[in-house]
DNA sequence: GCCAACGTTGGC
DNA sequence: GCCAACGTTGGC
């Protein structure tokens, strides 16, 4: 089993929101950046665990877990012109991103900051501590994994 | 709203 | 295949 990070804007898609979604699962649509839908396709596992990360806004953080339960599929909203992450050159024949469904695990009691996070000398190394660092879904070492679910008791 | 980082695009 | 221009992300 591995372990990973997903952000999202809370003001596009909180944790809240996905408590509220039928069964607690939602499908992770909009990946629009080739390394993060192949971390998708080749990587990411069903059974595997996710922190789920709120990103612009404040505090940015962690505020709680899920975990996959569908593996890769074609991510439909490519090719729906309403969509917002419409993509021409996506279509259900010749598919081009991928999504995977999520399911809520817990919501912690507290955020988990960027700020702790960065000033934790087990989690200084991070991915999501790095500046420049733009990718919506980042491994997560299984120390360090441990270490979250000790801060958020 | 600013700006650094970095992925993508397109002309050559 | 290079690289400048441009767009997006995301912390601050």
């Amino acid at each position: 089993m591995h372990y990973w990070l997903f952000k999202s804007e809370p003001t596009c898609f909180s944790i809240d929101d996905l408590s509220r979604q039928p069964k607690q699962i939602m499908h992770w649509d909009g990946v629009r950046n080739y390394q993060v839908r192949n971390m998708m396709r080749d990587e990411i596992k069903k059974g595997d665990h996710l922190f789920f990360y709120h990103s612009s806004c404040l505090p940015p953080g962690i505020v709680g877990i899920a975990e996959v339960v569908k593996e890769a599929y074609p991510d439909f909203t490519s090719w729906d012109i309403q969509s917002d992450h419409f993509d021409p050159k996506s279509t259900p024949e010749n598919p081009r991103w991928l999504m995977v469904d999520i399911k809520l695990v817990k919501k912690f009691s507290r955020l988990i900051s960027l700020e702790e996070i960065k000033h934790h000398s087990k989690l200084k190394n991070m991915q999501v501590t790095r500046k420049g660092n733009r990718l919506s879904i980042t491994p997560v070492t299984p120390a360090e994994w441990k270490v979250i679910m000790e801060m958020s008791a």
